[in-house]
DNA sequence: ATGGCAATGTTTCATTGA
């Protein structure tokens, strides 16, 4: 199974680019997220040509996560946002594909530290940390994919200095992943030998992609049974090059067939 | 020290993102 997040910064600019990514990929599943898009204008008739199903959590203008999963493939147990946390932004919509649980989600910016935003992301991470505990509890075989919006540590970071302390690389921030991965996850990236430098996310300004000034914020983490199973895990950096790219590139990981139902 | 860029709707600017 090859199963992809992408923060797609827009699914209505970017459904061409999508749809074209998906054809030269073939991912069985797909996390979206910032869609920006109510439900009623998903674009689902365009991805079921293009081979996928699409259940969808969205919202004008900010926020909004998809799961794609490849036609044929059966899908149970949709479920949006996070059990016991009153939250009018979709973030989080999971499904169960294949007999693995997919968690997508989409944690909040924070904007500065020590701003109400940043308050409402390290509560949103409590919440959806200890929901997770469950999660896995529930369902050994589990995958939690998406934009974490925090570089883990300072190999995820192209100038851990110039950033420390920064919203995205604060310890809060940084104690707050810990604990999605202390809930039974694993970093699928950090499982294999990776190249230095490898981001996920380059500022449209400054020149930031051409001269690889990112961070690596978003991730797939895997519960042992699937870790166990995964055969690769990398970024897709070509998705981040060409005409009116998101400013977020593809994390896709591989896991054995034999980890499935 | 600050803005740089992109997307959206409140649209010819303000807000947000990261």
């Amino acid at each position: 199974m090859k199963l992809v997040t992408w923060n797609v910064n827009s699914l209505n600019v970017r459904l061409p680019r999508l749809v074209a990514w998906l054809g030269a990929n073939a991912p069985d599943v797909v996390c979206l997220q910032e869609t920006k898009l109510e439900d009623a204008r998903f674009p689902v008739e365009e991805l079921r040509q293009a081979g996928y199903a699409s259940a969808f959590a969205g919202q004008k203008t900010y926020n909004g996560v998809a799961i794609l999963t490849r036609a044929g493939l059966t899908v149970t147990d949709v479920a949006r946002g996070i059990d016991g946390f009153d939250d009018a932004q979709k973030r989080v919509i999971a499904a169960t594909v294949e007999g693995i649980r997919v968690v997508c989600a989409y944690v909040p910016n924070g904007q500065a530290i020590g701003s109400d935003k940043y308050a409402y992301k390290l509560a949103w991470c409590r919440a959806a940390a200890l929901h997770l505990r469950d999660a896995v509890a529930r369902h050994p075989r589990l995958a939690m994919a998406g934009d974490f919006n925090v570089a883990p540590d300072d190999r995820d970071v192209h100038d851990p200095a110039l950033w420390e302390g920064q919203v995205l690389c604060s310890e809060p921030e940084r104690a707050a992943f810990r604990e999605f991965l202390a809930a039974g996850l694993k970093d699928s990236f950090r499982l294999f030998d990776q190249p230095p430098n490898v981001f996920s996310w380059w500022d449209y300004r400054q020149l930031a992609f051409p001269k690889n000034h990112g961070l690596r914020i978003d991730h797939i983490l895997l519960s042992e049974a699937l870790a166990s199973r995964c055969t690769s895990s990398r970024i897709d950096r070509n998705a981040r090059k060409g005409e009116k790219p998101s400013d977020h590139a593809p994390a896709i990981v591989e896991i054995a067939d034999d980890a499935l139902r």
